[in-house]
Formats: structure tokens, C-alpha cells, sequence
DNA sequence: CTATTTTTGTTCAGCTTTGTACAAAAATAA
DNA sequence: TTATTTTTGTACAAAGCTGAACAAAAATAG
């Protein structure tokens, strides 16, 4: 189905742009980045830029879009049916640790950052990031389902009111992560956590 | 020790500038709030401005120092000896989901705000919020501490894991009260949390 | 080869920003 | 009153930003 392109082809490849993209917000912030430094850091022209993504706005919404399907976060994604939960979790709050202490430049994670600087100042924004959030309260309640019935977990009282306090953990985790800069120290502080939760 | 004020008095109240400035700061972010929004906004020319705040990031550790002493924060500090410690938790986590919930701006925390936007792009700014990080796990851990000795809960095995896990907690909250905006659903979660710390 | 389509580089207008400079204004001290 | 001190308003220069306009370039389709 796909359109035959004619006219002159990009001179550059969009998916590495986007990627670029995503490093220079997630190094600077969505409010601190202008249009020019994402186009030369993109290696194109701001000409290109409006051209090619619309405004900065836009772009950012396929970086987001993006990265939901590269970090850590992919961890718990379609986990096949009957495997075991809890190590998955563990493995990701130990992945949070790992890869949020290795990164020099202290950047946390890409979404969690937005969440301060944009809800309230970008309406358009917001409402991704809003998205974002609540799907992943429905992932964590969709694992801590399965736990409960593959009998790795007791019964809960509140999935959805447990799902949001591991998502709220895990925002506050990567906040907490530009200061705990040792891996160790970190993921004690999940183990923390997770065995209060009965998910160690 | 007040030295003699000689000279033109200011035409405006300082601290009523700076407290105008805090709502500035909490309602756009650091970034995304220009000297020339914020003079207008405090009722004063950008002259002025500068000859009495220094910049923009000097205004802005004033306005870090005087938020701590104001907000839900405060219902942990001071504490006189002997009190009961979970009561204040509670009331804090509380606290904290009435005002997010009852403030139309999704506002949030300004600390929990800035530590994403500031922590990477400002060395400064980062060392001042690093410092008031750190000083609110120590504050947790201490509370912590009493209440151990006072029977409240059980010998903890890392006070400071634990205060720093909700520190974490914390965080996470303050973002993700900017999505739920029920109270009663967020005070859920945040039972939810503290039950399975037995601080419920 | 010619028409068509799209990207690219350049340019432009208009606006905002920052930090400083300087003179006028307003207060106090003597 | 006069000297002193500090704030205030205005002005300025240099820079950055956005978004659009336009012609040239580069590709494909027929």
C-alpha cells in the first residue's frame, strides 16, 4: 500500500534523526531545546526541519512514541503467556538501576522528565504524556493480575491503587537516580521497596 | 547588626516579589519562564530586576529556600520529641493529595518540578537540589529512626533505604497527582503505599 | 527529454531575549 | 541645604528565535 514517492528524496535518514532527537531532549529538556540546535544537532537544515517534521511539537511526539518502545520499559512488554512475573519485575527495577547509574550525563528517564515540564504549560503534550502514564498503570496492573493468579503473589486488595504505586516508585526511582549515582545503593533501595511489597 | 539603609528604598515588598515569583516558577518552570515574564509578573521593570535579584537562577535559590520552609514539607518539621510519628506521615501523604488534587494548575511540587528539568543543564541549580534531596531522605530516615524507638513499627533493616524509598514514593506522586486528580483515588494509592510499609 | 514533485539552502521580517549603561528620581545623613 | 546612596526607567547592542517565502537542486514518471 505504500504511496510511490516521487520528487526529490531526504538527503538524511529520518529514523536516525529522530533518534538524534531523542538524545538532544532527553540531554536538554523539552523547553531548553530551540529548533536550531535540534537541526544542526540532526545534521539538517531548519528549512529541512519545518519541512520535513512540522515544529517542534510534532517531532517530539515521535520521539516519545519512539522511546516508549526502546528503554528499559520493554522489560515487561509482551511477556508470553505463563512466564513468571516477578523476576521480570525485579529485572527491570534492576535495569532502571543499572542504566540510569551508567549514564554520565545523570538523564533519568525521557518521559518521567517530561511529566514536570510540559503538563500544565503544553496542553497538546500533556495529553500524550497523560496517556503514557495511565498505560503503564495498566501494564503493572495487567503483571500483578497474572502474579496473583499463577500464584506467585497473594491475593490484592487494590490492583490498580498497588499498579500506581509502582509506577509512582519507579517515576520517583528515576528521579531519585541523578543523585544515587552507585547501582548498588540504588537497587538496594528497590529491594527495598519491592519486598515490602511481598515482590522480592 | 542591620546596617543603616541609606539610599532609595525599594518601591516594592521583596518578599511579596519573591513569593510571586515561586507561583511564576511553579506554574511554567524554570526554563520555560523568561527574566522579562518574570519582572512583569513581579510588577517590576527588568532594571530593577537585575539590580535587586542578581539573575534568574539567583532569584531562583531564593525561591528554593523560602518553597521549603512553606509546603506540605512543613508538617515534618519540628516535631517536638515524644510525638507520635506515623499520624504525621499519614497526615503528610495526606496533605500532599489534597493540595495537588485541589490545585487546578496540576501544578505539582516545585522541587519534584525541577529536579528533571535543572539536574544536567544547570551544575548551579543541580547542586542546591541535590542538597534538598538529600536533606529529605535524612529528615524521612530520622522520623524513621523515632519511630522505631518509640514502637511505633518494627527495627527496619535499612532506615535510610527505607527513607529514601519514600523519598522516591514521594516524587512519584507529586508527578503522578498531576494525572490522577481525584483525592481520594490518589490518597488510595498512597494507603496502598503506606500499608505495605506497616506505616499505615 | 520533459514534466512533476519534493527537498534543500538561503534569505527575510519580526519578535524576544539578555545583560549593561546612564541619567533621573527618591530617599537618608549630616 | 548638600552630599551620598540606591533604585528606577529608558535605551541600547548583540544575539537568538520562529516560521515563511522562494528559487535552485535532485530525484522519479512517462
Amino acid at each position: 500500500m505504500s504511496q510511490a514517492r516521487v520528487g526529490r528524496p531526504n538527503k538524511f535518514d529520518r529514523d536516525q534523526a529522530v533518534e538524534v532527537a531523542k538524545q538532544a531532549f532527553w540531554q536538554q529538556g523539552y523547553h531548553a531545546l530551540s529548533v536550531s540546535q535540534l537541526a544542526t544537532r540532526m545534521g539538517i537544515t531548519r528549512s529541512s526541519f519545518y519541512n520535513s517534521f512540522g515544529d517542534k511539537q510534532r517531532l517530539f511526539k515521535e520521539v516519545l512514541a519512539s522511546y516508549r518502545l526502546t528503554e528499559p520499559y520493554i522489560l515487561l512488554l509482551d511477556l508470553p503467556p505463563g512466564s513468571a512475573i516477578k523476576p521480570r519485575l525485579n529485572a527491570f527495577f534492576k535495569e532502571i538501576c543499572r542504566t540510569r547509574t551508567q549514564d554520565q550525563g545523570k538523564q533519568g528517564c525521557l518521559i518521567v522528565n517530561t511529566i514536570s515540564g510540559v503538563i500544565g504549560s503544553d496542553e497538546q503534550l500533556a495529553q500524550d504524556i497523560e496517556a503514557l502514564l495511565l498505560s503503564s498503570v495498566d501494564l503493572f496492573a495487567d503483571l500483578l493480575k497474572r502474579a496473583v493468579m499463577q500464584q506467585e503473589i497473594a491475593e490484592l486488595e487494590d490492583v490498580t491503587a498497588t499498579a500506581s504505586a509502582l509506577v509512582a516508585f519507579n517515576m520517583g526511582l528515576n528521579n531519585l537516580s541523578k543523585v544515587v549515582r552507585d547501582e548498588h545503593q540504588l537497587w538496594l533501595i528497590c529491594e527495598n521497596f519491592l519486598h515490602s511489597y511481598q515482590l522480592r
